[in-house]
DNA sequence: GCGATTGTTTATCGCCTGATTACTAATTAA
DNA sequence: TTAATTAGTAATCAGGCGATAAACAATCGC
C-alpha cells in the first residue's frame, strides 16, 4: 500500500540520522549559529541552517532555552583542564617557560570566534556559568600563578593571595584575553605572532611583579634582553 | 463640545513636556534601558519605563533603529576627549604621572555600566562605530603612549610604532579595561582602589617595555620600590 | 473665551516568534 | 510481508514585535 506510487518528489530529502548524531549535529550547530546571531536567534532561521523543519528541534530539546543550556555545557566545560595545574607548579621548569607554555594552551582553546562571542553573551547576560567561570580563572590558575611567582621571589607562599597581587595577574590575563577579543570578534589588526604577543606580556608582569611587590631576586625571574 | 463631561479618569497623568526636554529624556531612558536589556529590548517595554504609550516613541524617532543609533551617538561621541591628547604629551612631567592622570581620567568615562555594555554589544554586532572607536584608541592612545616610551628610552621617534609595541600596549591597556568589566559587568569583586591597579599596571607596562624592547634606560623609567 | 496646533493615547495591522498537534514516511522486529 | 515504532514534516496557535492611523486632550496665539 505505501509502496504504491514514487515517493512525492515535493519532500525532497529526508536523511533520518541516528538520534544520538543529530542530536549532537543539532547542538554543534546550534552553538555556531547563537554564536553569530546571539541567543535572540530564531529557531527557524536555525532550523533552517541545520537543514531540516522547525518542529524537529522540539523533538530533540523541550524547549529553546534548554538548548541554550546544553550549548552553554557544550562551549564551557567540554574543553576545559587539559592538565593545566600540573603545568604551571611543575617547579623543576623555569616558571617563565611553564606560563608560557600554559597560556599557548588556554590560548588555544579559548581564542575561537564561537567561543568568544559565546563567554561575551553569556557575561553580559550575568549568567551563573560566567560566574563560575571567572572564579574558576581566579582561584585555579591566578592564585596559582601567584603562588609560583612568590615562590620564585623567594616570598612566604602559604597566605593566600593578596588583592593586589591578583589584581596584577587579572590584569595579564584580561590583557591576553583581549587580545583574543580584538582579533576575533572585532576583526581588528593585531600581532601575528601570538607566542610573541604571549612573551612579551609574560615579560612585564613577571618583571611588573617583581618591581611592584619589591623582589629582590627581580634579575633571576628572566634573562634580560639588554642590560644597561 | 469637547468640555462636555469630566475627564475620564482612566487616562490618568499626561505630562506633557517641551519636544526637546522629551526627546532627550528618551535618549537617555533608552541608553539606560537597552544597555541592561540588549538591542532587542521591545519598544512597549521601554515605553513603560518611560512612563508613556509606545507609539509616542514614533513621533520622536522615525524607528527603533534611528533611536538606537542616537543611543550609540551619545555614549560613544559625547564623553569623548578631554583634553587628553595634551595630557599625554606634556613632556615636562615624568611620563608614569602622565599615564597615571590619563587612566584615571579615562577609566573614570569608561568604567560605567552603561558604557560598558553598550560598547560590548556593539562589538558583537560588528558595528562600524565599534571598529572606529578600536582605531581611534590604537591611533590616538596607544600609539602616542608607545612615542612617549621611546622617548623616554631615547629611542627614535618619528617611525610608526611597530607591531610588537602596540601589541604590548594594548595587551596593558586591554587589562586595564578588562578591570572594568569584571567589576561592572560581571559583579566579580576587584581591587577597590582603581588608581592603585592602574598604578601597577603602569609599572609592569613601563617596565616590561623597558625589558622587552631593551632600553638601556631601565632603571630611569620609575623609581623602584626595593633594588636588589 | 475660541480655533489651530501639536503632544499623547487607543486601537489595530502585518509579521515573526516559540511551541503544539496531527499527519507522513522511514526504519525495525516478527 | 506486515505491524509497530519513531524520525520528520505540514499546518497552525497564541502571543509579542515594530510600526501606523485615527481619535483625543493639553497648550498657544488671538
Amino acid at each position: 500500500m505505501r509502496t504504491k506510487a514514487p515517493p512525492k518528489r515535493t519532500r525532497a530529502k529526508q536523511k533520518r540520522l541516528s538520534p544520538d548524531d543529530r542530536r549532537k549535529e543539532f547542538v554543534v550547530k546550534a552553538t555556531e549559529f547563537f554564536s553569530e546571531e546571539g541567543f535572540g536567534g530564531g529557531t527557524r532561521d536555525l532550523a533552517r541552517r541545520l537543514g531540516v523543519t522547525q518542529p524537529l528541534l522540539y523533538r530533540y530539546f523541550p524547549s529553546k532555552d534548554d538548548l541554550i543550556k546544553e550549548v552553554y555545557r557544550t562551549v564551557y566545560l567540554e574543553p576545559l583542564d587539559t592538565g593545566w595545574e600540573k603545568l604551571l607548579t611543575d617547579r623543576s621548569r623555569p616558571i617563565r617557560d611553564r606560563l608560557q607554555e600554559f597560556y599557548n594552551a588556554y590560548t588555544n582553546v579559548i581564542f575561537d570566534r564561537k567561543w568568544l562571542r559565546i563567554y561575551l553573551y553569556s557575561g553580559l547576560k550575568g549568567l551563573d556559568i560566567n560566574r563560575w567561570y571567572v572564579d574558576m580563572v581566579r582561584d585555579k590558575i591566578l592564585a596559582r600563578i601567584i603562588k609560583e611567582c612568590r615562590h620564585e621571589a623567594g616570598f612566604p607562599v602559604q597566605s593566600r593571595p593578596s588583592a593586589a597581587e591578583l589584581e596584577l595577574a587579572w590584569v595579564f590575563h584580561g590583557g591576553i584575553f583581549y587580545y583574543g577579543v580584538r582579533k576575533f570578534i572585532y576583526g581588528s589588526p593585531a600581532l601575528e605572532d601570538k607566542e610573541q604577543m604571549i612573551g612579551d606580556a609574560l615579560d612585564a608582569f613577571l618583571t611588573g611583579y617583581a618591581r611592584v611587590f619589591g623582589a629582590a631576586t627581580e634579575l633571576r625571574l628572566t634573562p634580560m634582553k639588554v642590560v644597561g
